[in-house]
DNA sequence: GATTATTATGTAAACGGTTACATTATGGTG
DNA sequence: CACCATAATGTAACCGTTTACATAATAATC
């Protein structure tokens, strides 16, 4: 009864109503194709075949603008990076997209340059292409943002950051105590002057915390952090050279350089190399994070492990969980760990 | 005659039907608020601000997946790089982005990992997503891709590569000029035995440009390059190092080392370092791409510039063009030149 | 001021899927 | 075998825009 009327059965001149050509190649409806893709399980067998026969001799490739119209959904989810620039956030969201992509999601990235002007801007994008749900990356941004998100109902994520006090849900790690334990660490090979390069702490939480972590350390041995023994900088290699020069030119007796991330650090290692300043011996240089680089390098850099592939799993187990109305815990804590490598050691004294 | 009527004004219950609330709110039509945003300068100016200020006042934000229904444009592109783990390659698709975004057009990436049949995936996805233009990087792939493409009538471009006899428009680099021009740079400090890392030449088409590149330049010096001298790995510092390694233990009088980029260069030169070998005065090092590290590295690598940025805009252009249907050249050339840094230098004796 | 060209706006039919609901086929029971 | 529950499929409305075409407003011309 289904057959072709073998009349209008030419497979669309150039490619419009696709479902409807398969459909009538497979001689059922569409409604049966959609289920087809969607709800295997609740189609015979046999049709099952005879669909996905034709949707294969068609070509057929779904236009998911029309499912998304269709169904209110589109398995998209947004993520929102400051930079792609360092190889912290692209294992990010390699791991995010891995994890996404087991439930046939699929990640849409917008880059904001640590601008939260841009910022705001990708999030108006991400959701004009209409995303399910949304991973940013910390938590300090405009009221507006986190209104919008609530407003269309979109769920959402902070990542990078662990913030159970915090009305958002998150994901990541206590950057305050890894802080806190890498500058122990220090204070307890003797070092009294030291140092910080980060990013603008003022829009970045991330930072921000690093530095309370470090405050909260130097505190209980009356040390401080003064102004300029404090870089704040864009973030590259050269801006790592830039901040050791620039502590070294108001703190030439420097020991020790706490670095924000590991980018910093290695162009700090660089710099350090170039002035001729042993590391270890007359200046010990961390970070932050662990990218693959600062195992290779040498000497080694002592850092923060920051397991951001397992942070982009937990992330977006969290997100999928919250997509199917499931409960999650409110905040999840990700576990970092102090490396010990060549670029750190106990206070020599200074060949300056 | 257009104003509400008062009694289903309410702006939507929870976000349907949005257009037409930003169009009874400003007492015109759908198709006037349409036009507002796409074709302002048909739209009278009073009308334009009326239109504006519902749109503001109801946080109004376009569905690009209705949109794209209905005009059968999406204004998106989607580009497919084999890995996002080397900075090169983002800084293409930052590069591309920018150029893209004036035209208001957005930026799909898709990933591949070197691997063809994920390119294959990817590029299902991405015209699932309905993108109005491809970029790959490459023309080495199966055919069905292609004609997946043309089938579909999507305009495409091959970036990182420069191949005027092919059939399909490219734009990028010469490789294979830059490899031999590199090769003989080596050549006249005097190497002769020199080795080669990069990533598989048969899925590869820079790699195998680069590779016959620098047969080019040994031929007439009756030289040649055994397997033994040829390594091919995956993409990674540890795999230059691994590539370096494995070239010593065959070839322990080697001189220089070409890699087919510099994430192997700096692993090599790690490596050298581990392995105490001075370079440039016993092993010349160089490489392809001229990352930012590159330079900060000390000594800095010897390598050739391949300037990203500028040809992710000129591929952007290109495609654009095509998207206008102006025609465009078929094949663009993107310069690259040697940058002689501190890696390479005559060969100056074995301390090995 | 009637007539015509031009500009601004409105009307309604697509676009290509999904899905609530209706209908038909299938299989199990007494 | 009549009856009913269940499984499989079909019908058609709907999603939020765009756009061809129709119509209304405005400007230009005589």
């Amino acid at each position: 009864m289904h057959e072709n009327d073998g009349q209008n059965s030419r497979p669309s001149p150039n490619g419009s109503g696709r479902i409807r050509d398969v459909a009538r190649e497979a001689g059922v409806s569409t409604a049966t194709v959609s289920r087809t893709f969607n709800r295997p399980d609740s189609v015979k067998h046999q049709t099952l075949e005879r669909v996905f026969e034709a949707a294969r001799k068609l070509n057929y490739i779904p236009d998911s603008a029309a499912r998304a119209m269709g169904s209110k959904v589109s398995r998209r989810i947004g993520v929102l990076i400051p930079t792609i620039d360092d190889s912290i956030f692209t294992r990010f969201i390699g791991a995010l997209q891995q994890r996404l992509s087991k439930d046939r999601y699929t990640l849409l990235v917008g880059v904001y340059d640590f601008d939260p002007e841009y910022e705001a801007n990708e999030l108006h994008s991400l959701i004009e292409s209409g995303v399910d749900g949304v991973v940013l990356c910390g938590a300090r941004r405009s009221n507006d943002l986190y209104e919008l998100l609530q407003g269309r109902n979109i769920p959402f994520v902070n990542a990078s950051i662990y913030s159970p006090e915090s009305p958002y849900p998150s994901v990541g790690p206590d950057f305050r105590s890894a802080a806190k334990e890498l500058t122990r660490y220090l204070l307890d090979f003797g070092h009294r002057k030291i140092g910080f390069i980060d990013l603008a702490s003022d829009t970045n939480d991330r930072a921000a915390l690093r530095l309370a972590g470090i405050v909260d350390a130097l505190e209980p041995e009356c040390l401080s952090l003064p102004n300029e023994r404090h870089i704040e900088r864009p973030l590259s290699f050269e801006d790592g050279r830039i901040g050791l020069r620039t502590l070294l030119e108001y703190t030439p007796d420097l020991t020790a350089v706490i670095c924000g991330n590991d980018v910093f650090a290695i162009g700090a290692l660089f710099e350090a190399k170039d002035l001729d300043i042993s590391v270890p011996g007359e200046l010990s240089i961390v970070g932050f994070d662990n990218l693959e680089l600062s195992a290779q390098i040498s000497p080694g850099l002592t850092t923060v492990n920051f397991p951001t592939a397992e942070m982009g799993a937990r992330v977006a187990e969290k997100l999928l969980m919250t997509l199917m109305g499931k409960p999650t815990p409110h905040a999840i804590h990700i576990e970092t760990n102090l490396i010990i490598r060549g670029s750190s050691g106990p206070y020599r004294g200074l060949s300056r």
